[in-house]
DNA sequence: TTGACTAATATTGTCGACACATAACAGAAA
DNA sequence: TTTCTGTTATGTGTCGACAATATTAGTCAA
């Protein structure tokens, strides 16, 4: 008899998804500065418990901490945003590739009803906002977890797309191109169905290139 | 009048120094368990310091902790080396494409005659362990240094160099192919000085595979 | 002897309080 | 008024103690 896994989770973990999400979301403004004893409070919880909380934000870059000043919101720049695509850029191409090669055929064929999915809802809705904000997400996200490769999958997963998402939040940033990037996932995952890594990872480097180029006119408009 | 730094470092970060240490180095054995009375006895410092420095070890991917299990050394294991060997050409790659574009033609200067000083060093000594113990990391730290990401350089020099460091000491890797390794450094060098990202990312990821397959044979002679 | 159940022990999670550093403020000197 | 300095106040760093959970030891029955 499998007992359902106690979800005893230490309140320091609720803690940190509270936050996290707080955060990402923007309901705690980026660069603001954070009060212990103020965040202890409304949470109705003590310090200690809140400062390793605060400690993991740190390891995910969504707050800064400097000795005896206390701890801030990352404060979003153009620069950071250019970095985190560069390093996403080399990240998920490595993972493409590694899909091309570990994926198991179930995978690839459930990745390929989830993609026509989406081909169907862009037609319907003359696709605007949501390919971006859940599909594309969701889509990545398969392929990552297609590598098999831990590591990769904590550094992707766990890290850059919550500071993307954070991006994304506050910086409104819904893309106007969801059938161009339609038709690059459907390249790209012909390329992994047909097992050819060098292929996998170049077209997924110029998807997220492309991507990338497609937020600095956003950003560079407002 | 410039106050030199005041070093106030906080007893977490010096603890966490510590403990980082001794774990990259092997005093602590990897796979052991870690008890939080015992250590913070040992070291004169209470529960709370030790478990924010334990959390930052965590971070760092050095510990793994389960709820109220208490938290592990990770047990090093071949299939993580490759993983991390996978992160780690993606990683550097971007990074020796990004150098190639964004370093200094001061800090192109310096890193050649680091270079040439290596090559003397490997001549004279018929360079047997020097060279992978501490002129490979000073020639791949430079370079990621040079790409001016500073996620990128994050991600690199505080979290997968010392994972890579702790598998060094502790399964005893030194390169037998310290003359290769110069060579392929110097090429790699090349292209970055006629500022060729293309051509530098490529031969940063070939040196780095064949450095993988390297520690591959080492290991599966043992 | 083995197995399960219970009691005792040790370890982790959480808390509140104290020590110290930094920031805000008020008053004196220029 | 402006600047400097000493004082107050807020906030972070560190600690020791209590509560909840897991592990070990011990007991009894099969």
């Amino acid at each position: 008899m499998e007992k359902s896994d106690p979800v005893t989770v230490t309140l320091t973990d609720r803690l940190f998804d509270t936050l996290q999400r707080a955060i990402v979301e923007g309901e705690i403004q980026s660069g603001s500065k954070i009060s212990e004893p103020e965040l202890a409070r409304l949470h109705g919880v003590s310090r200690g418990s809140l400062r390793e909380a605060i400690g993991r934000l740190e390891a995910r870059k969504l707050v800064e901490r400097k000795p005896n000043l206390g701890a801030r919101v990352v404060s979003l720049s153009y620069e950071q945003l250019i970095e985190i695509y560069q390093v996403r850029e080399a990240l998920e191409g490595m993972a493409a590739r590694l899909a091309a090669q570990n994926m198991s055929d179930k995978e690839v064929e459930e990745l390929q009803s989830l993609l026509n999915e989406h081909g169907r809802e862009i037609e319907e809705v003359h696709g605007e906002a949501y390919f971006q904000k859940q599909g594309d997400l969701d889509f990545h996200y398969r392929i990552v977890q297609g590598s098999k490769n831990h590591h990769l999958i904590g550094l992707l997963c766990n890290d850059l797309y919550h500071l993307l998402r954070m991006y994304r939040f506050q910086f409104g940033m819904r893309s106007k191109r969801s059938s161009q990037a339609y038709d690059e996932h459907h390249y790209l995952l012909n390329a992994i169905a047909s097992r050819d890594p060098e292929m996998a990872e170049l077209l997924m480097r110029q998807h997220i290139r492309s991507s990338r180029r497609n937020v600095e006119r956003m950003l560079l408009e407002s």
